[in-house]
DNA sequence: CCTAGCCGCTGGTCAGACCAGTCACTAGGT
DNA sequence: ACCTAGTGACTGGTCTGACCAGCGGCTAGG
């Protein structure tokens, strides 16, 4: 019949007001609060308690402080590091297996690709196709620079798409793949996709999107992490990622 | 050349240790933590480090304090309030819009849905098929009783879908869509949808889950969303949904 | 045996102090 | 006039010690 009342401390009240602040715009990011011994003032509370509310801001992703520095804390311009550190933990703490992980990538990743090769613009095309041309003329040795464009790559497709919270969260749990996965990848992923099959992908990749072709960009998305991450897994993994790959077998729309 | 260090302040070394006892499963939900001075003792710090470091996980939702408790910290059963919160504050943040929030949902609720088509068992067809009976016999006063028992509903083709993470963010969306249009949907939703439709719709996909069916058990999650969803949006916001569902006049595979 | 009160603990808050580091300003040299 | 080195007023990070309200177990009284 009642609701429960949480108890409200102090800080809590100072996160709730500062918060609201960067969330409705009145503090941009790259915006400084006053110092800390100022926030004391204009709160009315002690510091530890402007400082607890601040490091929960801060592990919120909301601010960045800098000792010494004379301008403050400074809002932070977005709280996707926050995102992914809780992410990571929640992988942790649950014990999301890979398998997990990678399906949701064959998911939301492929979604994005059939997005994108809807919604892009000739722009978008035209970054994909020099980055995979930088990716040719780049020597074996610069793992570095191949790397960044890559990178390019596959932010011009997340442009392309057009859902900026599917893009984050893709980019997420691809990192966390990649990190959970840091050492096995460089063992077992590298030497069986060689260069050239990867070049090839992204030169496919370009095309189905320049050609609008949205269920085959997006069925490489699919194919391509089950090929990088199958032989990791155990066969009843590798099943269950197999099902979100589309059977061709099902009978026609008549339509 | 070099990688930038950065300074580490004490308060997130302890951070780390406890973050690290938890995801080890030293320290599993339900456990207590030692008292804030005790923990002082332990770690050779001052109670205010302690004290921001508690306040650090908490805001991660890896702790819960209960004042005057004699059993100091508690160790939460999981970490989603936190990605919850995380994920409200992007939303906010970044301006996701509706329509992108209504998209995600779209993609990822679809795959949950094809997933569970393929895996559920007898178990989760028999919960889904209860739930759809208690939302039959509830009397059209009883909101509360009946969102629970469509909640049940919802909760078999998560379990079934065998993917927590997946499920996860999915219910994470949801509840960020309901809490964002709380207001418009009771104005605009429930006129539209009468109680018939929706619980024909759970029927539909009460079989086809059953029948293994999973491009029609997707469909329907799109498909129903868009519905739903789709009156609150602009015309270009309804065009961009509409590309994720599959045009079924694409030539059909041969083989 | 049950109950009412006490007392020791808990976390929440505050004040005051010190440290190391940063930055701006200024006085000295060129 | 310019550059440089030094200084001092700040910043955040840490610690100490204190007080309060509230919870819980213990105990003395019914």
């Amino acid at each position: 019949m009642f609701e429960p009342v949480e108890r409200s401390r102090a800080f809590e009240r100072v996160v709730e007001q500062i918060e609201q602040a960067i969330y409705s715009g009145q503090l941009k990011p790259g915006d400084h609060l006053p110092a800390e011994r100022a926030l004391v003032e204009e709160f009315k509370v002690g510091r530890s308690t402007v400082r607890e509310a601040l490091r929960i801001l801060e592990s919120l992703g909301l601010l960045h402080t800098t000792p010494g520095s004379p301008l403050g804390p400074k809002v932070s311009a977005s709280n996707v590091a926050g995102l992914h550190r809780m992410l990571h933990g929640f992988v942790q703490m649950e014990n999301v297996s890979l398998a997990d992980l990678v399906q949701y990538r064959m998911i939301s990743g492929s979604a994005a690709n059939l997005l994108a090769a809807h919604l892009r613009s000739p722009e978008h095309l035209a970054q994909m196709a020099t980055a995979i041309k930088k990716m040719e003329s780049t020597p074996p040795s610069a793992t570095r620079q191949f790397a960044e464009q890559d990178l390019q790559f596959h932010q011009a497709i997340a442009d392309a798409s057009g859902n900026n919270l599917l893009n984050v969260v893709n980019g997420i749990i691809n990192k966390l793949i990649v990190n959970l996965m840091a050492d096995a990848i460089n063992k077992s992923v590298d030497p069986d996709r060689t260069r050239e099959d990867f070049l090839a992908l992204h030169r496919q990749l370009h095309d189905a999107i320049e050609q609008q072709d949205g269920e085959l960009a997006a069925h490489l998305a699919r194919s391509s992490l089950l090929d990088v991450y199958g032989p990791l897994l155990s066969t009843e993994e590798r099943k269950r990622l197999q099902l979100l790959i589309p059977q061709a077998s099902r009978p026609c729309d008549p339509s």
